[in-house]
DNA sequence: GTTTCCGTTATGTATAGACATAAAAGGAAC
DNA sequence: GTTCCTTTTATGTCTATACATAACGGAAAC
């Protein structure tokens, strides 16, 4: 057997640290290199397909393939469930809701939906807990038009990150992290000082069809955001 | 005939979202699959492959393929260049250096990036600024016999972040964002308060065969760290 | 000179067929 | 029952071929 296709793309990978291939510059076709390498195009294309994907290429169709001018890396964040988050530091998650009414939606809550202000929505206030200990705190909006079933989720038993997560798949969404001074809420509940620096996720998810929920999660100080790349 | 692996995709995710396949449960294998949408059984590869990577399916083989229980998303964060970030933000980048030096390398970064005490390293000081008001400060360690020439680096033209990237491209390395006060220090530069809530940023960067780099990048209160999912 | 059109070219993708490989399942030896 | 071995099976991958598609570049029409 010849060459596999993580082969070729070690060794193209090769030529770009060695500068063999220089940022900016076009490399050979898929042709010429399946014929240089032995191989087929196939498997040439399989693996500059995972380098552009990677970031190493860029590839337009006529135009050739040619090496990212400043490598532009993607870091890939895996948005586990909180319990998971909290399993996988070796420590047992538990979760208390706070609260769960339907109060009216707030301007900004809608704004970021998208919603009417009469549309139906649930907000459910959690605490989860990582040994007993306050982990983050969460304030999230529910469209129940979208999951008419989360009234009836039982979210003693089941948080509502993972009831969603199993019950809701969603299509899109966005996260932003930001650093924030605790408030006064979020202190009484993580137990910690007013104006602490905490980190806080604020994230909204869209259906297939419809927007599902937005919540804001302020993660206990400490707490660390970790990406590989 | 007309059916292309993207048509696939979509057909597949249609039946995970509308529960037609359950999570956790058993998809028909490829040849089946392929024989009853028409197609071949690698273009049905190609799909399912592709839904294994943004992780709605789970495959094994000779097990088989299966709806992942929780679909553990993952997103995709850019890891652009500062000066990219803050255009981006339509401002206008520029950076200065505060000091550039080559201190004893102290026990907490000499251990982040595994050298020993002697290592031949030179510390950078940056301050970078959108619109001439400050953006972050960055405190960076450059293992010089991992890249030698960072020495005559015009660090006056190109800011450090760029220099690296451009010039010792990397392997693999780690982020690691958190919420913390700022030090006095950091209110210095950033022209905050001491202690108000800021995004630390703390990367790593390993070549094929040595450490490059380790650096805490500072970012000025209000900067948000956005996802697309 | 400008616009339109068309051929060339590199990548994108589909296909059938083949073999490789991991892992589960079942059977044989003890 | 436990261990070891063999079969079976689904995914992983390579190959050769073919056609699709985007885009560059030049020729032709105006």
């Amino acid at each position: 057997m010849a060459l596999g296709w993580q082969d070729v793309q070690a060794e193209a990978l090769r030529r770009i640290r060695s500068r063999e291939w220089a940022p900016g510059e076009q490399i050979p076709n898929e042709a010429d290199l399946a014929r240089e390498l032995g191989c087929a195009r196939a498997t040439v294309n399989r693996a500059l397909r995972a380098l552009a994907e990677a970031g190493w290429l860029e590839r337009r169709r006529r135009a050739g393939t040619r090496v990212a001018p400043a490598p532009l890396r993607r870091a890939q964040v895996a948005i586990p469930l909180i319990r998971k988050e909290i399993e996988n530091r070796g420590q047992t998650a538990s979760h208390a809701v706070i609260d769960r009414n339907r109060p009216p939606l707030p301007p900004p809550i809608r704004a970021a939906l998208g919603l009417p202000a009469t549309a139906p929505v649930e907000r459910v206030r959690t605490l989860y807990l990582a040994d007993g200990r306050p982990f983050a705190c969460e304030d999230r909006w529910v469209h129940l038009a979208a999951v008419p079933d989360f009234a009836d989720a039982p979210l003693d038993r089941i948080d509502p990150n993972e009831w969603l997560v199993r019950n809701a798949p969603f299509d899109h969404g966005t996260l932003d992290y930001c650093a924030a001074p605790a408030t006064a809420e979020d202190a009484r509940h993580l137990s910690c000082e007013t104006g602490a620096a905490i980190m806080v996720l604020t994230r909204t998810t869209f259906g297939p069809a419809a927007p599902v929920t937005h919540v804001r999660l302020a993660y206990a100080p400490g707490y660390h955001l970790r990406l590989e790349i």
